[in-house]
Order: C-alpha cells, then sequence, then structure tokens
RNA sequence: GCGCAGGUGGCAGAGCGGUCAAUUGCAUCAGACUGUAAAUCUGACGCCUUUAUGGCUACGAAGGUUCGAAUCCUUCCCUGCGCA
C-alpha cells in the first residue's frame, strides 16, 4: 500500500445508535467520504430494510459500498474485505479522510486487522451434501483431513465445520490464521446509547421502515426473481416481511413489533462483539463521540 | 346454579405416584466467531451454600391417602366453554 490513507476512521455501534448520521456529519466536518461496512447494504434494492443512507445523507457525502451486488448474489467477508480496503486507499489517493462506517462487525475486524482468508471459494455442491451429516460426523471428517484445527474449532457448529472441511479439502489443510493489519492510523469510535434511549430508537426505526413501505420493496424483489429463500438470507426483517405476505403476521403492528425484538436480540451479539474490542473510544452520543472524532483528526 | 375442561417456574406449554427443581419453546443473561456474519453456534436460567451423587422452598389454597404426591381423594377459590 501507498503512503496515502494514512488515517482511518471507524465508526461502530449498535443498530439504531445513529452511527451513519454521525459518519455524514464527521465527513462533512473533516473533508471525509464514508465506507459502509454493512453485509447487507451492499445489495442493491435494499434501501429500507437495511437502511441505507438517507437521499440527503449520500448526496452530501460520498458513500462506497452501498448498493452494487445483486441480490441474488452472494457476498461475502472476502469480497468485503478487498473493495473496502481499496476504496479506503482510493479515498486516501484523494488526501480525503476515509471513514469507515457500520454495524457488521466482522466486516470492520476484517478491513482492520486484515484476517487473511484462504483462497477458496465457497463450494455450494460440496456443502449441500456436506449439509446432510450431522455435526459429529462432519467433526470426524474434518479431524481427519486436519487435526490441529479440529481442536480448536467449535465443533458443533455445523456451518464452520462445513467451511473448514471445504478449505481442507482446497488446500490439503487449514492455513494458520494471519493477519494483516490496516497499514493507517486507525481510530475506533463507537455510540452506545443508553439501553432505553437505544430501545425506543429501534422501536421507531421499525415503524419507519413499515411506514416507508417496506412491503413493497420486498414484494419488489419477489417481482425481480430473487428467491424467497435467498430472500430469506438478507436478514430477519425480510424473513419477517415474507411471513407478513403469507399471512402468518396479521397486522402491520405485529409486523414492526417483530422486527424491533429481532433487532434487539441483534443489538445484543453486536455488542457481545464490540465489548471485546479494547481499541474502541465509546461515546454515549453522536455530539461525544463527534468531537472525539475531531480531536483525532486534528491532532 | 348445573355440566364439561382447566389452574405448573417471566410467558406458552409437557409431565399425571418414586429416577421432578420439574421435557420443550419463547423471553432474559453471558459467551464464541479463520469467505453465508442481521448468519451459525455454546453455556446459564427457583433460592442458598463449604458448588456437592448438598440443603431449602416449590406445580391455585387447605386438608387427606401413601414409605413417597405436581401426579390419587375431599373441600374451597379462580378461569374457559356448554346448558339453564
Amino acid at each position: 500500500m501507498g503512503q496515502e490513507g494514512k488515517k482511518l476512521l471507524v465508526i461502530v455501534g449498535p443498530t439504531a445508535s445513529g452511527k451513519s448520521a454521525l459518519a455524514v456529519a464527521v465527513a462533512k466536518k473533516l473533508n471525509g467520504e464514508v465506507v459502509s461496512a454493512d453485509s447487507r447494504q451492499v445489495y442493491r434494492g435494499l434501501e429500507i430494510g437495511s437502511n441505507y443512507p438517507t437521499k440527503t445523507e449520500l448526496k452530501a457525502v460520498p458513500h462506497h459500498l452501498v448498493g452494487f451486488v445483486d441480490p441474488k448474489k452472494t457476498f461475502t467477508v472476502a469480497e468485503y474485505q478487498k473493495k473496502a480496503r481499496k476504496a479506503i486507499k482510493d479515498i486516501g489517493k484523494r488526501h480525503k479522510l476515509p471513514i469507515l462506517v457500520g454495524g457488521t462487525v466482522f466486516y470492520i475486524q476484517a478491513v482492520v486487522d486484515g484476517i487473511v482468508m484462504p483462497e477458496v471459494p465457497p463450494d455450494e455442491t460440496l456443502r449441500r451434501k456436506l449439509e446432510t451429516r450431522s455435526t459429529g460426523e462432519l467433526a470426524d471428517i474434518l479431524r481427519q483431513k486436519d487435526k490441529r484445527r479440529w481442536e480448536t474449532i467449535d465443533r458443533r457448529n455445523p456451518r464452520r465445520l462445513i467451511r473448514a472441511i471445504e478449505i481442507a479439502k482446497a488446500l490439503g489443510k487449514i492455513p494458520a490464521l494471519q493477519s494483516n493489519p490496516m497499514p493507517a492510523e486507525v481510530v475506533m469510535i463507537g455510540i452506545d446509547p443508553e439501553k432505553n434511549i437505544l430501545k425506543k430508537a429501534v422501536e421507531k426505526r421499525s415503524r419507519a421502515m413499515i411506514q416507508r413501505n417496506f412491503i413493497r420493496e420486498v414484494k419488489m424483489l419477489l417481482q425481480n426473481d430473487v428467491k424467497e429463500e435467498k430472500i430469506r438470507e438478507l436478514g430477519f426483517e425480510y424473513q419477517i416481511a415474507l411471513r407478513y405476505l403469507k399471512g402468518e403476521i396479521k397486522s402491520k403492528r405485529e409486523l414492526a413489533d417483530a422486527i424491533t425484538k429481532m433487532t434487539l436480540k441483534y443489538v445484543k451479539r453486536q455488542m457481545t462483539w464490540f465489548k471485546r474490542d479494547r481499541r474502541i473510544h465509546w461515546s454515549r452520543d453522536k455530539k461525544e463521540a463527534f468531537d472525539y472524532a475531531r480531536k483525532f483528526h486534528y491532532h
């Protein structure tokens, strides 16, 4: 990598904490550009369900990695890692501040710490075959192929086991974990609102989503021949919306409640991940976080 | 008022004489995380403690039967449905 892009600002926080708005505010103030770190915003046509930045925000500040993947395709962290790093580098070349924002912690980690992913693309045929096996059987297969990885892997997690076997099959064994951190001064700031404030924000967000006609967005995906199975993979909002369309969920109110409930659950998982990253400087709200970002930039 | 069905841990809902502090799901809490990551997976979840093949209190209430009851009997209270 070049000498450009010496700084990288990362903004994290749970869903509905106000990350996107903060990112835009900071970008305006500090002459930056935003790179989204959201596993679903990458797909085209998920404006509402994945909560794209608003039109005004998109106009105010350049955003990257939003809405550029065909929703019929499957996008993965490895691709994200490459694209995001390139985007960050390019922003640096333009002498602007790259701001990485999002709630998908794995994506952020992939960019910042640069976990080296084995170059083995997903093998759908193999996966389908292995999916019929029990976790015990999968663990046995892995043990035969790579005992070292077998010792450390979560042996009850079929998805992990399958991926490990996939790699072992292609490469002989799983390479040791390596990382290739971002060559930049990275500062991570997080917004962690009080629990009840966040809860209210999540509720509001769910309602707004439905008011903005989220259901129509889902119908549109169906019309565009995105398979139901694939739509379900786009996140729980989409799963819930499909249930609504099938009549399993009767009212819009019930729909909003279901989305809120799932979002809150997700927030918990996000926080579990955030908590262990000691690099993050936490703030209670946007303003505090904003001030911190400015300090970082001018120091 | 009579008939029938019920009252179980935060909720739903199993259990119908011992192996029941009580299956399971949800909710809650904690955690993991090497190309699906809003995914996938794990643990805890009555109370107490010296954490144990430990103690205590518990399955609407009160009595009773029994070596032993969430489980059987009696009465009472409450809920739903049916009939008056």
